[in-house]
DNA sequence: CGCAGGCTTGACGCCGATCAAAGGCGGTGG
DNA sequence: CCACCGCCTTTGATCGGCGTCAAGCCTGCG
């Protein structure tokens, strides 16, 4: 839980400056010229990457970097006084961490590794001199971060008070294969880093109805689930079941499974 | 409800500057100097107020401005492919609407006055301009709102996967409470303008679930409500409520409102 | 090799959705 | 001003999805 400050270039064996970052062209800061560039060399790399289920920041930290993904994933989640925890995101290379600190000025949120994982860290006092002075807001751009953000969040939403318990699974899945295909990796086969236990408590199931409902989605033939390993057999099934368009047919639609698995 | 007019300009009929502005205070522009406030005479206010049931904006419109809540309320809403909505939220005199919108030019929800209400319309392109021109950036204001909006549906998101049924009502009752009080309006007793059926679409509830719930609530002498009038006569107790306080006596609980009701 | 923690599977019961119908309020027109 | 109508709200009865409890299984790690 070693944080780096704003020591610019004492501490540069650490630190990879954004020019020689390889995954630039997909950052934030990719939009900068090239003056500008020099500025971005404080935005810093932790050389050394994060175990699994170490915190970038746990929750009532001080607010004072916003963190991009370089690799690996990470979840989200709040606690609340009453010690109920949720999960409330699962984050992947590109995104954006910690924006949800700005205002109050602490993390609302912990964000935690769920496998080996890199971030860059970007200091945000040094993060709004820059935006300032540049053309090209950046400021803008983490609103366009923000804005798809509350975008995912109202999706979540819906999910998880309009949708049944294996509608809200499936829609979970697609939005992973989503994720993966933005991301160039194959939509139809991923890994599921997170735990039965994350999935149940992000989507408000018991982890039992999770792994019941892998099971049932095996037995339809849309996927094929072992362990975290996942592959999306038929995605228009899926599609299908995530809209609910059983809801009329269900008894239908169950006699064509039975007679699909024997 | 009348606005006070100014004879500054032509159009002026249709506007009112924010110099003006009665409750200029609690305004996000409120912290502009005076040379800036005459830019802010930009921001204008609509003269008719809207009426109940008249929508904002609607999800897909073209997003062009934020709005203030001068007065009256407004619930939001978002329509999923499949058609079902969901209400997202109800906001009161000086939230802003609409923010939401700006990553993907486009409403992402729609909005609705509950009743007669007015709202403060602020042209994006110009509150951009404004922002760069200030040093004091408006911008930053705007993600603390950002930031806030955040935390809110994170709660929000809490509710809706960790709570039984009568925490969520309590837990809402509460929220509106606490919106009353930062408005300097009674937290004790109030007045809800949306249906029932709206608060069971925000909560994830069926109506007659909400209503029983409602009764239940005036059973256990926590409130008292009729139609949209709301007195919460043991604020104590419905905190209790909505933490789950009761997990473990449910059944002692349970009598004791059977035999109450009787 | 053995243990611990995560995952799966089964049995059961409750919470809340759904269906059905009656009651009340507000708005509109006679 | 009253009467009617439609929508919102309440109330009751029934049913099923999913949480809970309990046990057994798998897998990775020491």
């Amino acid at each position: 839980m070693e944080l780096i400050h704003s020591g610019i270039n004492i501490s540069a064996i650490n630190k990879v400056s954004c020019k020689q970052c390889q995954t630039r062209k997909s950052c934030l800061m990719a939009e900068f010229d090239e003056g500008e560039a020099n500025n971005a060399e404080c935005f810093v790399t932790h050389e050394k990457p994060m175990g699994k289920g170490q915190h970038l920041f746990l929750q009532g930290d001080k607010f004072q970097s916003l963190y991009l993904i370089r690799s690996g994933s990470f979840k989200s989640s709040i606690t609340d006084e009453t010690g109920e925890r949720q999960v409330t995101g699962f984050h992947f290379s590109n995104d954006i961490l910690g924006i949800d600190g700005i205002e109050p000025g602490r993390h609302i949120r912990e964000v935690e590794a769920l496998e080996t994982s890199s971030v860059c860290t970007l200091p945000f006092q040094l993060f709004k001199e820059v935006s300032l002075r540049s053309n090209k807001s950046l400021y803008e751009k983490l609103i366009c971060n923000v804005s798809s953000m509350m975008f995912k969040t109202s999706h979540l939403m819906m999910t998880l008070t309009k949708m049944k318990a294996e509608q809200r699974l499936a829609s979970f899945l697609l939005d992973i294969s989503q994720s993966m295909y933005e991301r160039r990796q194959s939509p139809h086969e991923f890994k599921l880093p997170m735990a039965r236990y994350d999935i149940a408590n992000y989507l408000g199931l018991a982890v039992e109805t999770v792994s019941r409902l892998f099971k049932r989605l095996e037995d339809q033939k849309l996927i094929v689930a072992q362990r975290h390993r996942v592959h999306i057999v038929d995605m228009d099934g899926l599609h299908r079941i995530a809209a609910g368009v059983y809801l009329d047919s269900k008894m239908i639609c169950s006699e064509i499974n039975y007679r699909q698995i024997r």
